[in-house]
RNA sequence: GGGGCGGUAGCUCAAUUGGUUAGAGCAUCGGACUGUCGAUCCGAAGGUUGCGGGUUCGAUUCCCGUCCGCCUCGCCA
């Protein structure tokens, strides 16, 4: 076999005269019939011409180079020269060319599905991308942001190893416990009726490993949650997993700020600034929110005081409920920019959050309410242009609801005005940590509490005896305990999440208590942590970084499967191979598996 | 499980109110051409309109079901 010399985006004027190989897939070739042809070959890096010529090649090499199609791979050997035709500046061998002597056909191709060639637009849909993934892949921008996501990896590992960060492999196969996602789960052959699960993250291994005294460790590993994917989510992910020994709150986020400034730095070029820190009340206030993307305003305004002798009945229900609230969200020069159309949208879409509506007024030349509910408020208006700040010619948007629902199609709201009015700057970036996260959530209608981040989060030291001491039947105390947890969010997005955890076995069994789980089944469940929190386990925190969504950050992508080699569909399928399929009786006898008809 | 959008030639798309033989660009095949670079020019071939049913004289078009892809709610400790 021919063996390249240089790659394809390599050679310049200062090879003229070189021989040189290349070697790559047919990306074009342009046929002038008897007598030139010319080829774009191209590999990884980039393209280059190749040039078979009367002149200077021989009828046989020719006619082989007739045959030549798209997608073939070729190597060719031949001659460095600048190019009689003129550059091309598009290429950065545009001033070369190659005048091949030697050309072998390494692997014939039938007519591709489709093209890898960016720059004919009109990408195929993305089912047939997937079905021929290795094609999609061969295009210059599915192999630049490999090319960043190893790059990124690279320089993550490359920090932690400065620190003193240990990388260690945690199984596959794991214990499946309650609480959290769906859990794939894997039959054992060995024990028949026990199941393995896949892990949802590698959270108890990694705090195993510093009671293991191995004081850092970082783990750049797979996670698998069985629940319906999103544009930004998928069932099978990556995360960057840490854990630090011996430390507080403000040490692991001062390492992790670390590496965020390092990636930002070394792969983009973005100085990342020292990170505000936001408690999570602060943000769900005012961005409806627990990740803020604060490049763009439209804040949310907390009306339920100026509203609260309201005769508006909107408003009255709305405070009627339970931690009841009434928001707003001023549009600056919304009058003229979101039509009715728009509003009524408005309306429509926040009904998917639960809310009822979206009542609307605009401001006047006179600063005063007109339309929409500007009748009901009247009374109201001067604290509420005071609040909003509201100008001539803004809208004014109204929340109204209980605090969930509102803040929810609130947050949501204000995230669609900014896209729907193109206020987002996406030349800045914005990060922050969110932090004091209530340890908590209370349903209301299952009765009972769920752990915010998860179980093994610590409280936040000063509330660890009042988190002892509170009783399990009051809910207000135990909703306003706040934990050790802090999010990292960029642009609106969280991008790692993390904690101080537990590491005194009382107050996690405490926890348990709280989730109403039975001293059984905490035992059941959850022996080795409990076990191993008596036999020296140093305090410790750490966090998790959803490699994927970084790495969508760093390549302007919104959708996760284009930084993810082989995705799977919305259903779970891989399209090329065809997983998940069907397997043998005889694979499911030896597993123990019966399948079953379940009918509707 | 719910809501929305989509599926027509290998690919990207079009097809009037339900009406003649379902069209175009790219790709493919054949031909022409010695400086192109998304080559150009001439010609040809290429269709289970996702699948199944229904309404109709007639269905890409209307109706029902179903499969697949995407967005989304729920879900994602």
């Amino acid at each position: 076999m021919l063996k390249r010399t240089h790659n394809c985006n390599q050679l310049t004027t200062e090879h003229v005269g070189q021989t040189v190989a290349l070697a790559g897939w047919v990306n074009a070739y342009r046929d002038h019939g008897t007598g030139l042809i010319f080829v774009d070959i191209r590999d990884r890096e980039g393209l280059t011409q190749l040039v078979f010529d009367t002149e200077d090649a021989s009828q046989e090499l020719l006619e082989q180079a007739d045959k030549l199609r798209n997608e073939f791979v070729i190597a060719a050997e031949g001659t460095v020269r600048v190019r009689e035709g003129g550059p091309n500046p598009k290429l950065a061998t545009g001033e070369i060319e190659v005048v091949v002597q030697r050309l072998e056909v390494l692997s014939a191709s039938e007519t591709p599905p489709f093209l890898p060639n960016d720059e004919k637009g009109d990408l195929p849909r993305e089912e047939v991308r997937l079905k021929h993934r290795y094609i999609d892949l061969r295009r210059p921008a599915m192999q630049q942001i490999l090319k960043t996501r190893h790059r990124v990896t690279k320089v993550v590992r490359d920090y932690f190893d400065e620190q003193g960060f240990l990388e260690i492999e945690t199984p596959i196969l794991c214990k499946s416990t309650p609480e959290g996602a769906r859990d794939f789960i894997v039959p054992s052959r060995n024990q028949a009726g026990n199941w393995y699960a896949l892990p949802q993250s590698p959270q108890l291994f990694k705090q195993l490993l510093m009671v293991s005294g191995c004081d850092k460790y970082l783990q750049i590993c797979r996670c698998f949650r069985d629940e319906d994917p999103r544009a930004d989510r998928q069932a099978e992910f990556t995360q960057i997993d840490c854990e630090m020994s011996f430390v507080e709150r403000e040490d692991v986020m001062q390492t992790m700020e670390g590496v965020v400034r390092r990636v930002f730095k070394e792969v983009m070029g973005v100085e990342v600034p020292t990170l505000d820190r936001m408690p999570y009340h602060e943000a769900m206030d005012r961005y409806g929110i627990d990740r803020p993307d604060r490049r763009y305003g439209l804040e949310l305004v907390d009306l339920s005081e100026a509203c609260a002798n309201s005769e508006f009945k909107v408003f009255q229900g709305a405070l009627a409920k339970r931690q009841g609230m009434i928001k707003a969200i001023r549009v600056p020069g919304g009058a003229d920019k979101l039509t009715r159309k728009m509003t009524d949208g408005y309306t429509e879409f926040v009904k998917q959050f639960g809310a009822g509506g979206v009542p609307v007024v605009k401001v006047n030349a006179e600063g005063k309410p007109e339309t929409g509910i500007a009748r009901f408020i009247e009374a109201e208006w001067p604290a509420i242009a005071e609040l909003t700040g509201a100008e001539p010619g803004d809208t004014i948007l109204f929340g109204a609801d209980s605090r969930t629902t509102c803040l929810k199609a609130m947050g949501e709201l204000r995230i669609k005005i900014a896209k729907d009015l193109d206020l987002i700057d996406e030349s800045k970036w914005d990060f922050l940590w969110v932090v004091d996260f209530p340890m908590f959530e209370y349903d209301e209608e299952g009765g009972r509490f769920y752990a915010m981040h998860h179980p093994f989060t610590a409280p936040e030291p000063s509330q660890i005896d009042a988190f002892l001491n509170a009783d399990p039947k009051d809910v207000d105390t135990i909703e306003g305990i706040v934990s050790a947890g802090y999010d990292i969010v960029c642009n609106g997005s969280e991008i790692g999440g993390g904690s101080i955890r537990i590491h005194n076995q009382q107050v996690q069994s405490k926890v348990f208590e709280l989730l109403g789980m039975s001293k059984e089944e905490a035992k059941d469940k959850f022996s080795f942590l409990l076990d191993a929190l008596q036999l020296g386990a140093p305090p410790h925190g750490g966090i998790a970084f959803g490699l994927d969504r970084l790495v969508m950050h760093l390549t302007g992508t919104d959708n996760i499967r284009d930084v993810i080699a082989f995705p799977k569909t919305q259903i779970g399928a891989d399209l090329m191979t065809e997983a998940p399929s069907q397997v043998s009786e005889d694979q499911l006898k030896e597993l123990h598996v019966l399948e079953v008809e379940i009918e509707e």
